[in-house]
RNA sequence: GGGAGCUUAGCUCAGCUGGUUCAGAGCAUCUGCCUUACAAGCAGAGGGUCACUGGUUCGAACCCAGUAGCUCCCA
């Protein structure tokens, strides 16, 4: 059969896909070995596969197969996210294309359409992981609102509010006036923006007692960047320090256009250098505000409703959008002489993380969850090293949001989600707990009259967060089956994939959980990948249209290629510039292998004395081989995956196929191969099959596919479980020799090259010794290599010939054409300034009586010798020019 | 405003507790090769005052201080 020149994924991917699933390679059930879990972050169930989750799935699946041919039973359990918000406002906006309105529909109807939507569209990024190759356990496969799942939130919940950790209160929240719905502060997303910054003058109350003083009128200016708060000033408040204001202390001023008095307060929290000193206190509209307001018992309008339109309160512009009033209000308050000024400047937003709308600061009724005492644990296990964040700089990062953390404002109001489980009558009484029966009978036990129709439970749900907090327990059944088989077994998981973006939605969150639940950890190491953007450096986004389609680059460069490609832009721990050229290189890297097995399958055999040079080539690469999987095995320990994908690349394509393959490969003879000797062509075979196994977690489809070419294999004879090299422990001075002779083929492929000597030319070279003692171990190999006629051994120089020095020795090659004498002494001359320069740098520190003292003896000794080779190659140059005529 | 981090070759990054011919890798570039595994390739080469300034040290890319620029997080 002809074996296509190059690799074509096409017809390995799916075919492998379904035969690992057949097989049933990647279930996970409980058994005697180590357990090896990872918890994928649950995607969006609506979401679609964009390049971020591209990067943290194949790092998750490099993992979990590494693993898996560690012998360890790995286990990865996929899944997907309810996204209250994103996909409520997704439903809502499917249906108004439908000519549907949400608020015509009951909450019923909404969460019937909502659950066929999700049925029908739901999970497509599930489909999409398999193209990436990713192993899941897809028998695992759960959904934060399924039954189980949605049980356990309401029972945590429950359990919480018994605790005391939950209350229900009126706060200040961040509204979102286009989703609806309150948000937490981290779905709050801080911009800096231009903004005008409105100077205001307010006429101060009770001018009689200035025009007594026969000061005329007097006024007070604010500075405000939201004018159409203005409506719901219910104070100004100046620094007790501010001397520009220390006459207006206790009186009081007068609030354009809606004519109320308001005190003039004081207070330190003001900057006096901001504006002009003078604050207004809107605290419905502001978080500070609203503080100065507790702490001043001020009055609270609230003119924006939550439409973030203007209420009847606000008395002017009602219905009026607040970006509209903003304008108007500008103009209007112009128009009756209250604008000082008006200047740029820049300043913070809020911005809904969902919905992209400007948050608003708004009081209304949530729950909350309180943080203090259930974070403790967390911040501890991870400031102590329990739960280790890698890179370790978030640490920091960590620390400081768990110190400062706020209590968690859980509810939202939306409808599909875990509705909150709290129960009111008419006459004011709350009771938690799980079924309407039970409501009906504590409520009666407040309120014996109360009838079953009063009764009507909370309409909000809870936060998407408060349920994948649970994740990690919740897929292993741990809230319903507590001492159950995989709970037990798979918890605490291993290693936790995803971006530093969610570090405090969700990942702080599940440490908190794991400790209150489970009194242990959720996860032992969080690998915090960095966000991917384009090649400028910019955040991949729709808006932008710089984000490739994943599956699109699959198509082109292969799953192999593409995995590779990300991993190679991926340096643990920072940002990764994606560009395509990436995934080329890894595509090339597929073809790579994909040849060095053909050249290895188009050898034929024969049962003759295997060569000196094979024989050495054999125990080099088994020493390097070996070399280098200790250092690949470290990288991964340190999750340090771009690198030790690049160690594994140098491994092949260098290692391998330069020099290995280059140097055991058969002659040809008369346009036909010579065949290789059985004895090679078996260590042949099982360095390949090495090969292939340390590429699988990154390659996982061709490696398969040529672990089954190389070799006729069982049914369940598949890399995917195949054995993890173990790296022999025999550190072999081979690779050492073998540096050197490395260099000598590489200094005569250069000469060659200068001197424009074709390929086919057979030259001959002489070694001159100078120092220890003769190893001929290698000249085949050298011979083989650089196309050599002879490599001989001389005790003088040779005449008219050009040559190099290295360690210990001299090389001659005499060539045919007339020497350049000229530029051959100027070459060495060169040669020899920079070998005196150097061994000057060498005398000096060895002169230096304080480095001596103090440096660290085998460093003297290395410099020593560094001195004696130096003074050896210089003796080498100079009698070479003193050879040249 | 508070905090964290970064600045090394054209690009993306390594460089652990200062000391190996220590200034590295991959890609890109240049030169020569269509050599019967692979031109998605082979062979070779050129590229850097380690952001800047000062300090500590026998010795600094690495430690300290300051300056500039960039990024992120929090309020």
């Amino acid at each position: 059969m002809e074996i296509p020149k190059t690799y074509d994924p096409k017809i390995t991917e799916d075919k492998w896909y379904s035969y690992w699933l057949q097989h049933k390679f990647f279930k996970s059930v409980p058994d005697e070995r180590e357990p090896y879990t990872i918890v994928i972050p649950p995607p969006n169930v609506t979401g679609v596969l964009h390049m971020g989750h591209m990067l943290n799935n194949t790092i998750q699946d490099v993992l979990i197969r590494r693993a898996r041919m560690q012998g360890k039973n790995a286990c990865w359990v996929p899944g997907t996210d309810h996204a209250s918000i994103a996909t409520e406002a997704k439903v809502v906006a499917l249906l108004k294309e439908k000519g549907i309105n949400k608020t015509d529909l009951s909450r019923e109807d909404f969460l019937k359409h909502a659950w066929e939507w999700k049925e029908k569209y739901g999970g497509i990024i599930l489909k999409q992981l398999e193209k990436l190759g990713a192993s899941c356990d897809w028998d695992r496969t759960r959904f934060t609102m399924e039954d189980d799942l949605s049980e356990a939130v309401i029972n945590v919940f429950i359990d919480l509010y018994k605790k005391g950790q939950i209350y229900r209160g009126v706060r200040m929240v961040n509204w979102d006036p286009q989703g609806l719905t309150a948000v937490s502060d981290e779905e709050v997303h801080h911009k800096e923006v231009n903004s005008k910054l409105y100077y205001v003058k307010y006429k101060i109350e009770d001018l009689s007692l200035a025009l007594s003083k026969g000061e005329g009128e007097e006024w007070i200016t604010i500075a405000t960047t939201r004018p159409e708060t203005i409506l719901g000033d219910t104070a100004v408040c100046v620094h007790p320090d501010d001397e520009r204001y220390k006459h207006l202390h206790g009186r009081r001023c007068i609030i354009p256009m809606v004519n109320r008095s308001v005190p003039i307060i004081t207070d330190d929290y003001i900057t006096m250098e901001f504006g002009t000193g003078a604050l207004k206190v809107t605290p419905a509209h502001d978080i500070n505000d609203y503080n100065l307001g507790v702490k001043h018992k001020l009055e609270v309008i609230d003119t924006i409703a939550a439409d973030g339109k203007m209420s009847e309160a606000a008395k002017f512009y009602v219905g009026e959008d607040r970006f509209t009033v903003r304008k108007k209000i500008a103009k209007d308050l112009e128009e009756l002489g209250h604008i000082v000024k008006v200047e740029d400047i820049k300043n913070k937003v809020g911005y809904s993380e969902r919905t992209n709308a400007v948050i608003e600061p708004k009081l209304s009724m949530q729950w909350f969850l309180k943080m203090d005492k259930i974070s403790k644990p967390a911040l501890e296990n991870v400031l102590n090293g329990e739960v280790k964040l890698i890179p370790e700089k978030y640490v920091n990062t960590y620390k400081h949001w768990m110190e400062n953390v706020h209590d968690w404002c859980i509810s939202r109001q939306l409808w599909w989600g875990q509705r909150i489980p709290a129960w009111y009558d008419n006459k004011g009484n709350t009771v938690v707990c799980k079924t309407k029966e039970e409501a009906i009978q504590k409520l009666k036990g407040i309120n014996s009259e109360v009838k079953s129709e009063d009764i009507r439970q909370d309409e909000d749900v809870l936060d998407t967060w408060f349920s994948s907090w649970l994740w990690p327990i919740s897929v292993f059944d741990g809230f319903k089956n507590p001492e159950g088989k995989d709970i037990n077994y798979y918890y605490p998981t291993n290693d936790l994939v995803t971006g530093p973006d969610i570090l405090f939605f969700w990942i702080a969150r599940m440490i908190i959980a794991g400790y209150e639940y489970k009194g242990q950890k959720p996860f032992s190491n969080v690998y915090l990948t960095g966000i991917v953007r384009d090649k400028l450096g910019r955040k991949m986004s729709k808006q932008l249209g710089n984000s490739p389609d994943p599956i699109e680059l699959i198509e082109k460069y292969g799953a192999d290629g593409v995995r590779v490609g990300m991993l190679l832009c991926a340096p643990a721990g920072n940002d990764l510039l994606f560009d395509e050229s990436y995934t080329e290189q890894g595509r090339n890297f597929s073809n790579k292998i994909w040849n060095a097995f053909r050249l290895i399958n188009g050898w034929e055999t024969a049962y003759t004395k295997q060569t000196q040079a094979n024989t050495i080539a054999i125990r080099w690469f088994e020493a390097k081989f070996n070399e280098q999987l200790e250092i690949i095995n470290d990288l991964y320990s340190k999750y340090r995956m771009s690198e030790a994908l690049m160690a594994t690349y140098k491994l092949v394509w260098d290692d391998f196929c330069a020099w290995y393959l280059e140097m055991i490969k058969p002659e040809f003879v008369d346009g036909k191969s010579l065949p290789i000797d059985n004895e090679t062509y078996d260590a042949t075979i099982v360095f390949f099959e090495k090969i292939l196994k340390v590429l699988h977690p990154f390659m996982p489809f061709i490696t398969e596919e040529l672990w089954h070419l190389i070799r006729e294999r069982a049914e369940k004879d598949c890399i995917i479980v195949a054995e993890w090299p173990k790296p022999s422990g025999e550190t072999d001075e081979i690779t050492r020799h073998f540096d050197v002779v490395m260099e000598v083929i590489t200094n005569i492929r250069n000469l060659r090259k200068q001197k424009n000597i074709p390929q086919k030319e057979q030259l001959q070279v002489f070694e001159k010794v100078n120092q220890g003692e003769v190893i001929k171990t290698y000249d085949e190999i050298i011979i083989k290599l650089c196309n050599l006629s002879s490599f001989e051994y001389v005790t003088a120089n040779v005449d008219n010939a050009f040559s190099f020095v290295l360690k210990h020795a001299e090389f001659f090659v005499p060539l045919s054409q007339n020497m350049d004498v000229a530029a051959e002494k100027e070459r060495l001359a060169k040669d020899l300034e920079y070998n005196k320069g150097f061994l000057k740098s060498v005398e000096i520190k060895l002169s230096n009586e304080k480095f001596v003292a103090n440096a660290k003896p085998e460093l003297i000794e290395n410099e020593r010798k560094k001195q004696s080779d130096a003074m050896a190659k210089i003796k080498a140059i100079e009698e070479q020019l003193a050879g040249l005529k």
